[in-house]
DNA sequence: CAAAGAATAT
DNA sequence: GATATTCTTT
């Protein structure tokens, strides 16, 4: 017997659930290089009911935020980290979904701008306190609650525009790819970043490539940032114009991270522009030097 | 097999 | 249009 207040009782439990689910399982990444200091921040972080996960340098963090496999919330990094520069990290998470929030001794506004410049959502200033660490979790939160009603909103658009549809299963527009039979490719990369983690703590989330709450996953890319562009160039033109190749430009670039893959996408889109033509529309006051560049087909208009 | 480069896909 | 991914060649 259904009486109508178990409608609203109904109703009632699944916001709750809702909102539960909007306060519950915030997962943050520290990246900090001093043990003792990130011990401190991830007791801190637990008590304010936080997934941690702890890393000591930027590079591990840099890989478990490329693996997707677990879906931080929150990136809380130190500023001073040996192997690579906060802000060229931070220019290197920006299109990940993450909030980045920067830990620094310093609070000269120089440096807070260039944070802030290169996508930092916070700085704070350490040692971190305990109402700093709420009014994070604040922040998540509100984050989440306005996501969710985005994607609210999106659900109930496509449901209206997509009501009289039989369900077309994808046949993707285009050519089929790899329907070749044979040995899948499954070759499941080993990763060693276990070697970097210190731990991780809460349970072991093994939550496989399906989208948990938040439907679509954005896509991560890499921003080739000025900074970044600039690392690119100098490899090159050490490496001379003619023969530099995505390795070694990587090994060059010395940016913890990055792949091999990305340097090359990024070579082939670079070279197909302008390679350092006389100057038409350069965005950057790059001082680049051309090392050997055969170019015996100088333009012959020049002479009348 | 690994890496580069070209061709596509997103 | 920029970046990623896949395919083909080296």
């Amino acid at each position: 017997m259904l009486k109508l207040g178990d409608c609203f009782q109904n109703a009632l439990n699944t916001e709750m659930n809702e909102h539960l689910n909007l306060v519950t399982s915030i997962k943050v990444l520290v990246v900090d290089r001093k043990m003792d200091f990130l011990g401190y921040v991830a007791d801190m972080l637990h008590s304010c009911s936080f997934e941690v996960t702890c890393v000591d340098h930027s590079g591990a963090a840099l890989k478990l935020l490329a693996k997707k496999k677990i879906k931080f919330d929150l990136l809380l990094i130190d500023s001073d980290m040996t192997d690579v520069d906060v802000h060229t990290f931070l220019s290197l998470t920006k299109n990940m979904d993450v909030l980045p929030i920067v830990m620094s001794e310093q609070e000269d506004d120089a440096f807070l701008f260039e944070a802030l410049k290169n996508g930092a959502f916070l700085v704070l200033k350490r040692p971190l306190t305990i109402d700093a660490v709420r009014h994070m979790r604040q922040d998540i939160i509100r984050e989440r609650i306005h996501k969710h009603e985005k994607c609210k909103k999106k659900n109930m658009v496509v449901k209206a525009t997509t009501q009289a549809t039989p369900i077309q299963e994808n046949i993707r527009s285009g050519r089929k790819r790899k329907e070749t039979c044979g040995p899948m490719k499954q070759v499941i990369n080993k990763t060693n970043i276990d070697n970097n983690l210190l731990y991780q703590s809460s349970e072991e989330e093994e939550e496989d490539d399906d989208d948990d709450d938040d439907s679509t996953q954005k896509r991560v890319c890499l921003e080739w940032t000025p900074e970044l562009h600039k690392k690119f160039l100098d490899a090159i033109s050490e490496l001379g114009e003619g023969r530099c190749f995505p390795k070694e430009i990587l090994n060059l670039m010395d940016v913890p991270g990055l792949t091999r893959m990305q340097v090359a996408s990024h070579l082939q889109g670079w070279g197909n522009g302008e390679t350092s033509g006389a100057g038409a529309g350069d965005a950057l006051p790059v001082p680049f030097t051309p090392v050997d560049i055969p170019n015996p087909y100088l333009s012959w208009d020049n002479f009348g």
